[in-house]
DNA sequence: GCAGCCGATGTAAGCGCTTACATCGGCTGC
DNA sequence: GCAGCCGATGTAAGCGCTTACATCGGCTGC
C-alpha cells in the first residue's frame, strides 16, 4: 500500500524467503531443481512484495534480450495493424517482447529504427517494409542477428524472406475481368520506388500479355498506395480518349481513390467500369459498392514473419528460407460485364 | 564488415580512443565536461566499431528506463493507429522509448500489460483503455508512476485524465437533428461495461431532455462499437412500430453497421432516415452516402497524454490534472430534414 | 610566486540480475 | 559400511553501463 523501503530487487525477496538470490532466481524462471516448498516459500515472497524482476538486469545478465524487433512503415496504414497484431501475439505466445517502430516511408527515421533495435539487442528482426537499409542490413549480419524481410531480394544467411504470390492473384483477376469480356484493362500502380509495387505491375503486365492484350501506356497511371493519389490517377485515366472498361488497382486505398473518381464523373460502378482493388482491407467491403479485390491476409504475413524468425532463432537452419503467402480474387460487387461498345 | 571479436562494449571504444570508459559515456551522453579533441576521437572509435550502447546496461546503470508505458485495446480498431503514432512521435522527440501493448479487452491480458511494464520499469503510463485495473494502479501508485487515463475517474497525485468531452458533440448534433424537424431520435449505445460508453448514452439522455423529448427505452439499442453490432442493434431498431426518423451512434463503426441495416431494409440515407456517427475515423469520409459525425481527434488524444505524462515526470506538479479534449459534429451527407410523417 | 580553483579525465563501485562452480547431505548399490 | 552420485542450495563473478569521487595540471588573481 504504501511506498517501498528503497529498491525492490531480488535479494529483498530472497531476505524474506530466506534463501539465496540464486534460489530466487531458479524459482522465478523455472530452471534447474527447486524442492516445492522452497518454491513457495519464494512464490509467496514475490506475491507479498508485489515483486517484478527488472527487466534490464535480466537481459544484462543472461546475455538475452527475449526482444524481437518489428519495423513496419505506419501503423496508420490500414495493411498493417493486422500484421502487427498477428505476429506480436505468436511472438508474446513464445515469450518474446516485441520493439514496434514505423519508418514513416523515411530513410533517416528507418536508420533510426534500425539503431535503435541494435540498442536493445534483439534477437531478430522483421522489417515489413520495403525501404531497406543497407547498412543497417550489414550491421544486423555482423551481430549474427536473424532477419524476415517482406517481398525483398535473395534469400541469404540468417535472411528469409516472405514472398507474397502477387503474380498469383493478379493473374486470377485479369482471366477473371477477360472473361467477363473486358479488353481495356487499365492498372493504377503504387510509387515507382516501392519494390512491392514494381512487382504487381509487372505481374499485371504479364498478365495482360498471356491474353495477347496489348499494352498502353497511357493505361498505366501512377498512384501513391493513398486515396487522394488513387482518385487522381484515376482521373488522368478516365480523360482519355478510349477509357478503359475495367481497373485493376495496386491497393485497396487506390481502388477507393479510383472509385470516387469515377462517381465523381457520373459513372457507375460496374455498370460502366468494373474495378478490382488489391489487399482486401476492412475498408474494401464497406464501399459502395463493395470492391472485387485481391486477397492478401496480413494476418498470414505476420504469424508466418514470426515463424520465420523463430526457425532462423533456434539455428535449425542457418540458412534463410522463402515463405510464400497466397493471393486469391475475392469478388465482390465492383465488378461485372463489360459494357458493349 | 567480418565477425566481432567477443563483445563490443564500451571498454573497447575506450581503448580504441585511448580514453576510460567514463569519458565514452560523457561523450556519448553530451553530459560533463570533454575537450573537443578527446569527443572526436570518441566519435571516431563508435563509427569505426560500429558500436551502440548496450540499453539494457544503460537502464540499470542510470536507473532510469526511458520508456513509456502506452496501453491500447487493440490496434485494429481504428480509433487507436492515430493516437499510438502521435503519442509516439512526441515520445520519441523528447528521448523516450515506448511499450505499446494491447488489451485486447481481456482483463487477464490487461494484467500481463500491466506486468510487462513493471518489468521494464517504464518510467510512466497513459492507459487509453477503459478496462483499468485495480491492481495494476496501486502498483504503479506504489513505485510512483506517473498515468495518464482517458475517460476514467478523478485525478488524484500523478495521475492525470484526458477528459473528452463528448456531451458537447452531442449536443450539438440533437440540435443539428432537432433543427432539421428530427424529434424521434433514437440511440445506439456501446457496451455498457464500457465507461467512455456510459458517457456517451448520458451525454444523448441530457439532450433529449433539454429538448423537451421523452425518452423512449425502445428507441436505445446496445451495440459493440464494432459494425456487426451496429448492424444487429438497427434492425431492432426498425423494427418497432414507430421506428426513429434519425439514429445517434455511439460510434462510427456502430453507425456503418446501421447504415448498412437502414440500406438492406430498402430505407435510403438520408431521405428516409438521418444518421450520426461518433469519432471520425477516415472510414467514415468513404461510406455512401459519407456520414455525418462527432469528430474526437485521436491525435490530440495522443499529444494531450505524452504532454500530460511528461508534465507529471517533470514533477511541475505533483498532482494530477484534467486535459479536455473537444468534440464537434462534421456534417457530411448522411443527415438531412426529417420526413414529414 | 603561490594558493586555490576549475576543467578534463580516470578509478572503481554499484545497478539487479544470471549462472558456473562449490558445497553439502542423504540415499543407492555393492 | 562406505564410495559415489545426485538433488538442493549457496557463493560470487560477471554482464555493460553510469556516476560519485579522486586526481592532476594549468591558469588566475593577489
Amino acid at each position: 500500500m504504501s511506498g517501498f523501503e528503497r529498491n525492490l530487487n531480488i535479494e529483498l525477496v530472497a531476505r524474506k524467503a530466506k534463501v539465496s538470490t540464486a534460489t530466487v532466481s531458479r524459482t522465478m524462471n523455472g530452471v534447474g531443481n527447486v524442492r516445492p516448498e522452497t518454491a513457495k516459500r519464494v512464490w509467496d515472497a514475490v506475491r507479498a512484495l508485489q515483486y517484478h524482476p527488472n527487466a534490464s538486469a535480466r537481459s544484462l545478465g543472461s546475455g538475452r534480450s527475449r526482444i524481437l524487433g518489428l519495423i513496419i512503415s505506419d501503423i496508420c496504414n490500414p495493411f498493417f495493424p493486422d500484421l502487427v497484431k498477428s505476429f506480436e501475439d505468436a511472438a508474446l505466445a513464445c515469450g518474446y517482447e516485441i520493439l514496434l517502430t514505423n519508418t514513416n516511408y523515411d530513410p533517416d527515421r528507418m536508420a533510426r529504427c534500425a539503431q535503435r533495435m541494435l540498442e536493445r539487442r534483439v534477437e531478430g528482426v522483421a522489417v515489413m517494409t520495403s525501404e531497406m537499409d543497407q547498412k543497417m542490413m550489414e550491421e544486423l549480419a555482423n551481430r549474427s542477428i536473424p532477419v524476415v524481410c517482406l517481398d525483398s531480394g535473395a534469400v541469404e544467411n540468417r535472411i528469409s524472406n516472405i514472398r507474397v504470390q502477387y503474380p498469383q492473384g493478379i493473374a486470377e483477376a485479369i482471366q477473371y475481368l477477360y472473361d467477363l469480356g473486358h479488353r481495356r484493362i487499365a492498372f493504377l500502380s503504387g510509387p515507382a520506388n516501392l519494390a512491392s509495387a514494381r512487382v504487381r505491375r509487372s505481374a499485371f503486365l504479364k498478365g495482360l500479355r498471356k491474353h495477347h492484350i496489348a499494352i498502353e501506356p497511357e493505361l498505366i497511371q501512377e498512384g501513391n498506395h493513398r486515396i487522394a493519389g488513387g482518385e487522381a490517377a484515376a482521373h488522368k485515366l478516365l480523360a482519355v480518349s478510349r477509357p478503359p472498361t475495367a481497373i485493376l488497382a495496386s491497393n485497396d486505398l487506390t481502388a477507393i481513390g479510383a472509385l470516387r473518381a469515377i462517381q465523381q464523373r457520373g459513372l457507375r460502378v460496374p455498370e460502366d467500369i468494373s474495378l478490382v482493388g488489391f489487399d482486401d482491407i476492412e475498408l474494401s467491403q464497406l464501399t459502395g459498392p463493395p470492391l472485387t479485390t485481391i486477397q492478401l491476409s496480413r494476418t498470414e504475413v505476420g504469424q508466418k514473419a514470426f515463424h520465420a524468425l523463430l526457425t532462423l532463432l533456434q539455428g535449425k537452419s542457418q540458412r534463410g528460407e522463402e515463405y510464400p503467402v497466397e493471393t486469391h480474387l475475392v469478388v465482390r460487387q465492383s465488378t461485372g460485364h463489360a459494357r458493349s461498345l
